[in-house]
Formats: C-alpha cells, structure tokens, sequence
RNA sequence: GCGCCCGUAGCUCAAUGGAUAGAGCAGCGGAUUUCUAAUCCGCUGGUUGUGGGUUCGAGUCCCGCCGGGCGUACCA
C-alpha cells in the first residue's frame, strides 16, 4: 500500500471512536496530505481544525485525542501538534525503504490497480476530415489520449473514440467544391491537397457573401452549400459515391499525423456512423414531449434556474430536414449506453463549446441518462505571443504537421548541438540524430500543452516548449538519459540488480527527498484523474526530476564509499528511470537512451 | 442584453478551503581535473484586479464593481 492510503488507512480507525458518521470520517481524510514544506514533515492532517469546532474542543486537544488513538508508529515517527491543531507526520526510513523494495521488482512500480474499475468512454481529438488538422486540434488530441492511458493505466476500462467530423457541412463544402471549382489534374495528384483547396475556398466565398449585400434573387453559395449537404444525408447516389471516394484519402491523411504523434484510439465512429440512428432520437424526442417544432425546426426547450423557458434551445432537425451535431450527439450517448454501458463520458472539447455540451447533458438526463457521468472536458484556446489565437501573418490557422516540423527542426539543432559538444566527441550517427530529433520535437510539443492547466488559454512558443530548463519535455528526457548513460559507463546489469536484494539505503537527505518522489507516483496519477488534469502529472514528474538531479549533484552513484551504497543508488536510479519512463509514456511521450 | 470562463512576481504559468502564495524564464552571485553543466546551489522580485461578506482559516466559496476572452436558433 502507498503512503496516503496507508495514513488514511490508520486516521480512520482513530476517528472511528471519535466520529459517529462514517462520511464524515471519510471526508475528514480528504483532509491528509502532503506537507507544502519539508520542516512540516512529509504529510499533514488537517482534521482537527474542522473537527474542534464541531465537538467543541480546542482544535489541538482534538488533535492530541486524535493522536492517542493512532496506532501508526511502525509507519511514522511521532506525529507532531503544530500551529492551530495541524498534525505533521514524519514516514519512518524503514517504511520507504520497504516501499521501495517492493516497487524495484514491481513492473507497476508499486502504483495499484484501483479497487473498482469503472469505464469511460474518452472522446477526443474529433478532426473534420474534410480539411487538414490545425493547431486547434492539438488539445484535444493530447489530453485525450493523456487521460486515456492514465485511466487504462488505473486498471480503469477507458475506451478512447475519435469521433470525427466525416458527415457534416463541411463535406457540403466539399461536394460544392468538386461540382465547381475542381482542378483535376490537382486532385489526381494528391486528392487530400486539393480537397483541402477547395474546402477553403469555397469557405471564403461563404464568409464573403456574409459581408456583402446578398443579391436576393440568388441563391446564396452557403444556401448550395447546405443543399449538397443535405442530399448527401438524404441518400443522393452521387453525392453518396463522391463521399465513399474522398473518406478514405481523409483518413489516411489524418492517421499518418496521429502516427507521428503517437496517439491512439480503441475506436473511431464518426459521425456517418450514427447517420442511420439519428431519426429516431428525434422521434423519441417528439414522442416523449422533450421537444417541439419552432421556426420550422424541431428543438429542445430548458428550464432555467428559475424554471423559465431559456431563449436558446438545442436544435436536432433543421427547417430543410438535415440534423445537426446535437442529434449526432444524443444518437452516441444511446450507441455507448448499448454498447458499452459505460460510468462516464468525458468530451475532450474546447471550452466555446459549454453551452452546446450543457443542452447535451440535460437532454441525456431527460432521455433516462441519470446515472450516467457526463463531462465536458473542456480547455482553453491556444494563443500567438500577442495574446490573440494562433494563426499565420495572413492569419490563417496553422495547419498541424507544419508546427510538427517546425518543433522537430528545432529540436535537431539542439540535439546536433548538444552532441558535438560532448567531451568525447559526437557519439550519435545522423539518422539517430534524426530520430531523436523527432522524439524530442513531438514530446515538447505535447508536453508544453499538458503542462499547463487544461482550463485557461496558453501562449504557444517554440522556445519555451523546447527550453532545456524548466518545466519541459526536453528536461524529463535529459533526465532520464542522464540516469540511463550512468547504468551504461558502470556496465550494470539492471535486471539481476533489481532480485540481487541489496538493501536500499536513505541516509543523505537527498537520496530520501528522492525516494520520497518516487513512492508518490501514484498519488500523482489519482490527482490527474480525479479532475482530469495530466498538468498534475506534469508537475509531479517536474519535482521527481528535480530531486534526481539534487540527488546526483549530491551522491555520487558509480563511485560511492562503499559497494552496497553504490547498489543502493542504482536502484534509486532504476526507480526513477522507470517512473520518468512511465509518466511520460502516459502523457504519449517517449524518452530516448541518449541525446 | 443575457450566460460561461479568466484576472496571481517584469514575462510564461502552478497552487483538491489549510501554516510564511510556489516554479521556470529574465536579472544578480556562486559551483565544473563532469557519473552528458541541456545540471546544481543561493539572492532579488507579490496588497493574488478591486470593495464587501462567509469561515478557526480565502488566490480558492458568496455578492457588487473594473478589465479581458468566449458563447448566444438551424456550422461543428
């Protein structure tokens, strides 16, 4: 058992005699934590304070009771009273080292498998294939994925699905294309390039004429547009054909970028999938009195707090016929109850999407949702160095891989850098230099966008997300080769050192700041579930790199005092190694031995 | 207009209602016959936009104000 449960483990049997209420007990081991300063011990309790109050004691005679009937002394040192009634705890060497031991032979690195498993169905990234992936999808992309393999890691059932954009407007953009402005010595070249042309052409033609004084005996472009749509929902054999014969170039297109990236999906049901399901969600819509007919369309109506009708409904079939991605929506949450009956749904969906994702939710529920966890995973916008989102000069969005390329670029130099500049001359051939180049490139990307809390907008920078110092990617993976290039100059063999049985020792402060990191893994992991965040991932790895680094500045490993201490430390190594190894591999990062 | 989100060090950002609000960058000062210095150690830097309230305790919760972003009926 880790640290936090096991405290949490001992405080609830000392408030078992003390408390009545078995939720309040629980809620008061919300309360145990980790000490923010090192002179406050490792952990600290802050169930006096609350509790003082409510028994009316003093909140430290409540903790001195509290302290009475604590059995904990094989675990901790004597708890300390402090300050208003906070008790500070101090984990025993003996206990660490015990953790730690286990963990060394552990493939999960002593982190485990939840008690109860729950499933979740993760959807993430969500591209249109009509047009290329842009800057706007990183995100989503790669927190998704992020929280999936966290939760798959847990022992949860994650069931990760890229619900992509293959059936909306923006093939009616597309079609209309085709039909009129199609180059087709272009598209026999590379279809996906002109597609995307044509997509964002006849975007323009669209948003021009919103501008412009519409001559009102014409048909709009946007009004054709919505027409091909709308024919390719209803069947129409040509619009039909053309589709079948643009997805799967799309497709192609897209999964090569998610190969670079390194993400993966269990599933990926777009929205085609659910063409055949939508009538009837609007149908049962109708039929149970959840929706009405206004303007033409058939919508969805909500209460607001005050029980008045709000103004804007959720619209799921449009006045021409067509539904929309609220229909889709509603006709997926049904598809996931059948198929995989799952607790929860997090939508890993930019934040100017709230209200759409409100109207979902509260539709499920009349729908007979209830017990059903539905989560809008919601993230900020990414910003250029002016504050304003991310685009070109000519302000267009940046198209996905040119920003891969660019970062990869980047990071090659570093690299190239880096490795002429070693004191025994370059060691890396320039097809390695390439590859890791790419590794380090791609990590810093996505990591500069887990890092940060998911909620607020960021500021994208090349420089900052492949910075050596800090917060990065580039740090970790340094990290790690670092620990990794000390087993190769000591020739260890890692795997007979780990069942050798050498007695760990924690006697620099150092070496025990470490292995305190190192046991708090799991911790790290819950927190990045709990409010499906992976910057507290970020963040723990960040302070286990630290750590690691004071540890190495301070204890000298291949040339330690005496054989069982440089033992010792190479198992602290190994654990480290092992930990960064696994972080990253759960934000979708890879490490390389050397760079 | 209404709704949602945000405002923390010069900059970029952390901080499940807990002790003296933390990092990185930038600035200043140290450490290298190196287990890869892409490192480490120290210093400087704050009325957490603002005014009230709740609480033993507020950056965090509630209300007002100021400033910003986003959304607001047939795109997603």
């Amino acid at each position: 058992m880790n640290i936090l449960p096991a405290l949490k483990s001992r405080f609830r049997s000392a408030l078992a005699g003390l408390l009545e209420d078995r939720a309040e007990i629980e809620k008061s081991l919300d309360l145990i934590r980790r000490s923010q300063d090192a002179k406050f011990g490792d952990y600290q309790a802050n169930v006096a304070m609350p509790l003082g109050k409510k028994l009316g004691k003093p909140p430290r005679e409540v903790a001195a009771n509290i302290i009475e009937r604590l059995d904990i002394a094989d675990l901790c040192q004597t708890p300390e009273i402090a300050g208003p009634g906070f008790i500070n705890l101090r984990v025993k060497d003996e206990w660490l080292v015990e953790r730690l031991t286990a963990a060394v032979r552990d493939d999960r690195l002593g982190v485990p498998q939840v008690e109860k498993p729950r499933t979740y169905v993760v959807d993430y990234s969500a591209p249109n294939v009509a047009k290329p992936m842009h800057v706007g999808h990183i995100r989503s992309t790669v927190i998704g994925d992020a929280l999936c393999r966290t939760l798959k890691f847990l022992g949860h059932n994650a069931i990760g699905d890229n619900h992509i954009g293959d059936w909306g407007t923006q093939f009616g953009m597309i079609l209309y294309g085709y039909k009129n402005f199609l180059d087709r010595e272009a598209y026999r070249e590379n279809p996906v390039e002109e597609l995307a042309r044509l997509y964002k052409l006849v975007r323009k033609i669209v948003d021009d004429e919103k501008t412009q004084a519409v001559v009102a005996d014409r048909e709009s472009t946007e009004a054709k547009v919505l027409r091909e749509t709308a024919k390719l929902h209803a069947g129409d054999a040509e619009n039909r054909r053309l589709w079948e014969e643009f997805l799967p170039a799309c497709e192609d297109e897209i999964n090569r970028v998610y190969g670079r990236l390194n993400v993966t999906f269990d599933h990926a049901l777009g929205e085609s999938f659910y063409e055949d399901r939508l009538a009837a969600v609007v149908e049962e819509l109708l039929k149970k009195g959840l929706a009405r007919e206004s303007d033409g369309a058939i919508c969805v109506f909500f209460k607001d707090e005050k029980g008045e009708e709000e103004k804007v409904p959720m619209i799921v079939r449009k006045q021409d016929g067509a539904f929309l991605y609220a229909t889709t929506d509603l006709a997926t949450i049904r598809y996931r109850m059948e198929t995989w009956s799952p607790d929860a749904i997090l939508y890993v969906v930019d934040h100017r999407q709230g209200m759409h994702f409100k109207h979902l939710f509260a539709a499920a529920r009349m729908l007979g949702y209830e017990n059903l966890e539905l989560e809008h995973v919601s993230f900020g916008t990414v910003l250029s160095d002016d504050g304003k989102p991310f685009k070109t000069r000519s302000g267009e969005t940046v198209g996905l891989e040119i920003l891969l390329d660019e970062a990869v670029r980047r990071a090659g130099e570093i690299v190239a850098a880096n490795d002429d500049a070693k004191s025994g001359g370059p060691e890396l051939s320039p097809e390695r230099r390439a590859e890791i180049a790419e590794i380090v490139g791609i990590g810093a990307l996505k990591y500069a966008d887990l890092s940060q809390n998911r909620t607020s907008d960021y500021v994208f920078s090349y420089d900052k997300m492949l910075a050596m110092n800090g917060n990065t990617a580039t740090y970790m993976q340094y990290a790690y080769a670092r620990v990794r290039s000390i087993f190769a100059k000591g020739n260890t063999d890692v795997e007979a050192m780990r069942v050798s049985g050498v007695k760990i020792s924690l006697a620099h402060p150092a070496e025990r700041a470490l292995a305190m990191e190192i046991l708090r893994f799991s911790e790290a992991l819950e927190l990045a579930v709990f409010d499906y965040r992976p910057n507290q991932l970020t963040s723990y790895l960040f302070e286990l790199a630290n750590r690691y680094f004071t540890f190495y500045e301070n204890c000298h490993v291949l040339n330690a005092e005496t054989d069982e201490l440089r033992q010792s430390r190479l198992l602290l190594c190994d654990l480290t190694a092992r930990t960064i190894r696994k972080g990253l591999e759960l934000l979708g990062i890879r490490v390389v031995e050397k760079m």
